[in-house]
DNA sequence: TTCTATTCATAAAT
DNA sequence: ATTTATGAATAGAA
């Protein structure tokens, strides 16, 4: 419970952050607030999104209900043709919540395996 | 200028929200808060993102910067560029692609722990 | 990444 | 479509 400093959020303008430093943090904290916010918008509607955003390093990141794949088919697909008859389908997948647990999972099967062995495995997995 | 009442925000559960005229206007607003979002993360970051999602009607809506088709073809080249030159798992960049390496592992270890408890479900909600 | 102070987003009621 | 009262996202600092 340390009592950092902090100035609180700050009004800034919307234009390309100058600092390299700022801008990575940027990317990071958007980049998760946006996932939450697509994840929210079909847990409370029901319908499907997907999102594609791409990081400082040129690297695709995509998040989909149920996958960005079968939105971008879905997509196209009305839009060629916005008369057909939409069929209900929805089967939500909650990759973040799921992800998470298996994260955990993970982690804890590690922690349990390391007292007998070293394995010098490391996880380059960003989201939460 | 009228003063109309509001109760102010209030918290409520990430699922489907049963009443059809609160569902409607959910759509409303988190479509158009997702929309301000992407455009931000592209204004503050000088990179491109793009989102897709359907509304009750089944019609799709789309975001793109600089634009959503262009956004999807980039977004499937570097994917394919990706998976061509790097052959690890130390650069994942799409969650769906982590997740099912996790899975993978979750499966190894219990495989492995055949003894181990069978641990019971936790499903809540929540954010973050 | 974490914490705090603020700004921003938005559920309810109109 | 608007206002209000709050819940949430997040800029800056560490």
């Amino acid at each position: 419970m340390d009592k950092r400093g902090g100035k609180g959020r700050q009004k800034i303008e919307m234009n390309l952050i100058e600092s390299k430093e700022a801008r990575t943090v940027a990317f990071s904290k958007r980049k998760n607030g946006l996932g939450k916010k697509a994840k929210e918008y079909s847990n409370l509607t029901g319908e499907d999104v997907g999102f594609i955003l791409f990081t400082q390093d040129g690297k695709p990141h995509s998040y989909g209900s149920p996958s960005i794949e079968k939105v971008i088919d879905k997509f196209h697909e009305l839009k060629q043709n916005d008369s057909l008859q939409n069929h209900t389908d929805m089967r939500k997948t909650n990759v973040f919540e799921a992800f998470e647990d298996l994260r955990k999972e993970v982690q804890a099967f590690k922690e349990k395996a390391l007292d007998s062995e070293m394995p010098t495995d490391k996880h380059m997995l960003e989201n939460r």
